[in-house]
DNA sequence: GCCCAGGATCACC
DNA sequence: GGTGATCCTGGG
């Protein structure tokens, strides 16, 4: 990977399947938006970046060459290579989501941030999703100023523990501010996420699922989207309806990670991103026939 | 006003 | 271990 750092930026060369609104707009991530000018602007890790494309470029600023190996290569999970992993599928329905989410990649988030977002996920839209994390972010992350702006960093396990049922339901979370109270003690008090990328994929979900609010979805979804677990195959209701009309599978959420596994190997997760985002982005297909 | 949205929980079987 | 009702809230 040949990238280079100036004035601030890093400057990642001819990189393959690399693209921001992919990456961005999928659901995975809540905290990034589209600037005006094509490029993603978020906080992450408790800083700002921005995000674009320049040509075969991509380029990410602010991002010292010490941010870019500490944080940002394994953050957008730059040691993989994506244009492989289904290569000999004769799988006509991924290759076409596959080629529709060109440049997706599967971030690799702090574990606190996605387990919290993901529990606000439950019985919700995306875009109520992003409200809510916004207002909790406001409220209770510490704030930092870059080039002029205010931001604010995801809130630590203490600031969300310590606030009362009332903050967090000011924040939009509803009936799930007590999940979110008693899973942040629960992080507070010693339960460590770290750990569980030690574990194999079932006993870390069973750990995960002993949580408050974290249910098979929602330990799926943290599993793989910050713990590493790139197996983990998140059944939501339009992967869903994916299996039923496209691969004729209807089960139970246990028998579709089976059946995901079997069918798309070790990277399913990755499959189940690029499946998701083609289904949500084309919603007729479900339709017709 | 009614229904749904990218689920989890609890009670009950 | 499986099913069905209920859970906040904003938008169509």
């Amino acid at each position: 990977m040949d990238v280079e750092f100036r004035d601030g930026k890093a400057i990642i060369k001819n990189i393959k399947n690399f693209e921001p609104q992919h990456i961005f707009d999928n659901g995975q991530a809540f905290r990034f938006f589209p600037a005006a000018d094509g490029a993603y602007e978020g906080v992450a890790h408790g800083r700002f970046l921005r995000v674009w494309k320049e040509g075969e470029s991509a380029v990410l600023y602010p991002c010292t060459e010490d941010e870019f190996y500490e944080i940002w290569f394994h953050y957008f999970d730059l040691g993989l290579e994506y244009a492989r992993l289904f290569q000999d599928a004769s799988d006509k329905e991924l290759e076409r989501a596959q080629q529709f989410g060109h440049g997706l990649r599967v971030l690799n988030q702090q574990p606190f941030e996605t387990l919290i977002s993901f529990i606000i996920s439950a019985n919700n839209n995306v875009r109520r999703i992003r409200g809510i994390v916004e207002k909790l972010c406001r409220t209770c992350g510490q704030a930092f100023v870059f080039e002029g702006e205010t931001h604010y960093a995801f809130p630590e396990p203490k600031a969300l523990a310590e606030c009362n049922a009332g903050v967090l339901e000011g924040c939009g979370a509803g009936y799930r501010a007590p999940y979110i109270a008693k899973t942040a003690r629960a992080v507070l008090t010693g339960f460590d996420l770290e750990a569980l990328k030690m574990l194999d994929y079932s006993l870390a979900k069973n750990m995960l699922m002993s949580l408050a609010g974290v249910g098979p979805k929602v330990a799926d979804c943290v599993l793989l989207f910050s713990l590493g677990k790139k197996d983990a195959f998140p059944a939501d209701v339009w992967i869903k309806r994916v299996m039923e009309k496209r691969y004729g599978f209807v089960g139970t959420n246990k028998q579709i990670y089976a059946y995901a596994h079997r069918t798309f190997g070790k990277y399913a997760g990755i499959a189940q991103q690029y499946l998701f985002y083609y289904a949500r982005e084309n919603a007729g297909i479900f339709e017709e026939k």
